[in-house]
DNA sequence: ACCTGAACACCGTTCAAGT
DNA sequence: ACCTGAACACCGTTCAAGT
């Protein structure tokens, strides 16, 4: 019933510590491949390239990964997973001010510690829009209709216009934010609090714990 | 000196409505491209494809333009135009509220008038970051570099952090605004006013003619 | 001026075969 | 289980040649 969980083979006698087979030739591959897609962009990045400066054959990468897109896929679950949790939370919550400033909060602790991967996504929308859009059944981890949920716990598809907007702007705003001044900030905190900050004036709400 | 005006060989007689060469194929291969590029993203739409729907040869097209890239800058070129010399302008103004405001008006009008443009540019930006990183050797015309400037003219290199995410998260707003409430407004002003209406806020400054 | 046909190197993917 | 070598169809690009 669920085909993804297992990725080289089948591993029946089930390596004790999951099922990763020693040699972490699968990590080497999904580390150097967000490195070359960050730098030269996802579809400028052969596997060629990538299988190289592996020293493997580009058809060893597909022992590994099933396709191009499926590496993709592989450093991007735990970002969605984390997002879905995070929608799921909000959706369970009272429809509180509470409620929505908290739910900027912990998005911008997930994208926080997931910047390489935010960076990667904001760059290359259209080959992920793409990617994700074919293959997945689940219709609910599309990246478009994830965005859309937390501006639907943020605004309602019947609020006003402008509350819409800005509800979009917020979360549009966390993101991009961190991403362009991640380097910038002097505290360790001080981005993190402009951020919330902004975006919880956008969403309308104070932001938590002030 | 400058090579990039004559497009199709040189035409030394000189047209007199321009260098249209009176079949329009090249425009033909601009909108068919846009289009294409527009849904399936422009790494994945083929020259092939594009040349069938014109049922022409893939070779037809480089007679046209020097490289599938070219195409794209070719109908990026104008709104690049627009946004350097709002730039130029908000350079020469003094470093007003006022200014400032104006600026973020004149940004939304250009995006609003390129909308089609502004969805590829959104979408693929990985593709174009690349594009114009290479070949152009005008450094101030790179995206990324009119985005700063942009930003600059709002906030300004050495005002506190916390001005410079606001400012750039206005600049951003508008752009994202316009491209995902593009169809939701009711009334025609009613959405450039909110968009309006935010950015200023971000940036701190009155929007004018409120 | 405008376009075709055929070739080029490269890409992602597959698969039988090796260890 | 993990990887190679060789082949596949397709891609962007070039170029001599046609009208």
């Amino acid at each position: 019933m669920d085909d993804e969980a297992a990725s080289p083979g089948e591993d029946p006698q089930g390596t004790p510590s999951g099922r990763r087979p020693r040699g972490d030739t699968r990590e080497r591959i999904q580390s150097v491949a967000l490195e070359l897609f960050a730098e030269h962009g996802y579809e400028k990045t052969s596997l060629r390239e990538i299988a190289e400066r592996l020293d493997v054959t580009k058809a060893a990468l597909y022992y590994h990964f099933k396709s191009k897109e499926d590496i993709v896929r592989s450093f991007t679950e735990d970002y969605v997973t984390d997002l879905d949790a995070l929608i799921a939370w909000g959706a369970a919550q009272p429809p509180t001010e509470e409620t929505r400033g908290l739910l900027l909060e912990r998005y911008s602790v997930i994208v926080g510690h997931r910047l390489g991967v935010m960076r990667f996504l904001e760059q290359n929308q259209a080959a992920v829009h793409q990617l994700m859009s074919e293959g997945q059944r689940d219709r609910q981890k599309l990246f478009r209709t994830q965005f859309e949920r937390l501006c639907d716990l943020l605004a309602g598809p019947d609020a006003p216009l402008r509350d819409r907007v800005r509800a979009s702007v917020a979360v549009v705003s966390v993101g991009i934010s961190c991403l362009l001044f991640d380097k910038d900030a002097g505290a360790p905190g001080e981005l993190h609090d402009i951020v919330l900050e902004t975006a919880c004036e956008l969403a309308g709400v104070k932001p938590p714990a002030a």
